[in-house]
DNA sequence: ATTCGTTATGTTTGATAGGATATAACGCTT
DNA sequence: AAGCGTTATATCCTATCAAACATAACGAAT
């Protein structure tokens, strides 16, 4: 027996970032490519691409860069703000795990 | 913008109570009816009884008493064990909303 | 000019969860 | 004995979401 959360953050009703969101955020920022971020997640590249692209119109800043064509066809860099997006979510997440798991232990199941 | 979150619990792997079945349950324990339940939660008898088949073969202990026939069809009540899930689950949750609330106020999105 | 790997986007196919439907057993009420 | 509303369970159908496939634009390198 054990707890589980999922955590996420909405805009107009609308999610903005949560864990998958934010786990391929931080594949792009490592791979610096949408594609190869996708495959390393096993998901599709339209999906990695439709999660980003839900990110990016939601945001008020930019989260990433993007080239098309050029040496080795392009790539992808995440922002300053889209890294910052990245820490903070993780970091309440595991703030969040650390508080739910010390409440379990007060519950009789 | 603002911060959802959902919290279960898993035994073996395999979701035990979550925010839905508790949903349900409380409905059951309402009406004392998988069927009214099932309804005015707007689902199908079929999915509620699986959902309470589920959370009762991974309880230890028993969590509905239904009855088959007789006055009124028959119908199904809540043990007191199976209240004190809903109680348990609810402050939980309520907790932990609150803490993610506050929690929440620290960013910078 | 051609090739290459990327971003970008539309269309078609497929899997699967849930809804709808059907049927039976049960026991109180009439 | 018949009827009713419940629990219980199997089967079929469908709506939705993701995967798969296809195609184009782009720009550096060769």
């Amino acid at each position: 027996m054990d707890i589980k959360s999922r955590l996420w953050i909405e805009k107009d009703g609308k999610p903005f970032i949560g864990y998958g969101r934010i786990k391929l955020l931080k594949e792009v920022d490592k791979t610096a490519s949408i594609s190869a971020a996708a495959k390393a997640l096993k998901m599709s590249y339209k999906k990695a691409w439709n999660l980003l692209n839900d990110i990016e119109t939601l945001a008020t800043q930019p989260v990433l860069v993007k080239n098309i064509g050029g040496k080795n066809g392009g790539g992808t860099q995440v922002t300053d703000y889209g890294k910052s997006l990245i820490v903070q979510f993780e970091t309440l997440n595991e703030n969040c795990i650390n508080f739910l798991e010390n409440e379990y232990k007060k519950l009789e199941l």
